[in-house]
DNA sequence: AGTGTATCCTGCAGGC
DNA sequence: TGCCTGCAGGATACAC
């Protein structure tokens, strides 16, 4: 899915595009992401308008007035596109899941090949249980390496893990985990607790440097993300490990390896970042 | 506490 | 060309 970045590249090109905006009605056309019944989600947000655009971890949140917000999850595929006839360059819908009619005939969709990805609206109270949730924001100013230290020093499980746990830290998915890793010189298998100080501060910086390298670019496109315009973005070659395997690490040229680690890829250069 | 497995889905690439 | 397998940015529930 969209990681931080992507979710965060989605947010600022939606901002524009539909901050002040009426909605007229919520067409669902594909239920399954919705964690409530249509006839309970459609009416929620009708005649409501669009206050702001923010993100929390993963999720788009689309706050309306009146005190509720529509939070998005993307899931692996999900899209939010304001537009159902793209514009040049772009990719139509092929899977909208929902659809927003806005009072001024613009469109907000919910595009969805895998239906992985979630929609709720979501009074304030509800949002801030859900909120609760969530670890800290890496970029955040108050995530500071010493927290990161301390939190990592309670853990068993290997850090790559760690990095995917929303609960831990919010955003982080298997994309940014392996590069921070990497540019970290911290094998995706160690111990989260085995991480010394000076580790837990190169992976600090290492978090933070990759989460904003990406977002300046706009995200990463692998396969299935685009931007709110429905382009692709930039990030995809700057990566150092991630879906490199039996290629040359860009440091010492050693062979990139993937590994299975909780059912997932983990990606690494046994050089650059030696196993525990 | 943490891991492996399975699940929700569709689509694509690669091997044969 | 088709068929098959494995793989994919996520999140969750389950048994162990």
């Amino acid at each position: 899915m969209p990681e931080l970045p992507e979710a965060e590249t989605i947010v600022r090109g939606l901002r524009p595009a539909i901050t002040g905006r009426r909605i007229a009605r919520a067409e669902v056309l594909k239920p399954d992401g919705l964690l409530e019944s249509k006839r309970s989600f459609a009416p929620k947000g009708r005649g409501r308008t669009v206050a702001r655009v923010e993100r929390r971890a993963k999720n788009v949140l689309i706050v309306l007035d009146g005190g509720r917000r529509i939070a998005v999850n993307l899931g692996m595929t999900g899209r939010l596109l304001p537009f159902e006839t793209p514009p040049r360059g772009a990719r139509r819908p092929t899977h909208p899941a929902v659809r927003f009619r806005f009072a001024d005939g613009s469109l907000l969709v919910f595009d969805d090949t895998r239906r992985f990805g979630t929609v709720e609206c979501l009074t304030d109270e509800e949002w801030r249980s859900r909120e609760a949730r969530f670890g800290p924001e890496p970029l955040d100013d108050g995530f500071t390496a010493g927290m990161l230290h301390s939190a990592l020093a309670t853990s068993r499980s290997p850090v790559r893990s760690w990095l995917l746990d929303q609960r831990r830290i919010a955003g982080v998915g298997n994309i940014y985990a392996a590069e921070a890793l990497f540019l970290s010189g911290v094998n995706p298998l160690r111990q989260a607790r085995s991480i010394d100080g000076p580790e837990a501060e190169r992976l600090h910086a290492a978090l933070r440097d990759v989460l904003r390298g990406a977002i300046d670019e706009g995200g990463t496109t692998i396969r299935d993300y685009r931007n709110a315009i429905g382009g692709e973005s930039g990030y995809a070659r700057l990566l150092g490990v991630y879906g490199r395997d039996g290629a040359a690490c860009r440091r010492c040229g050693s062979t990139v390896e993937r590994a299975v680690l909780s059912n997932r890829s983990a990606f690494f250069c046994p050089t650059c970042q030696p196993a525990p």
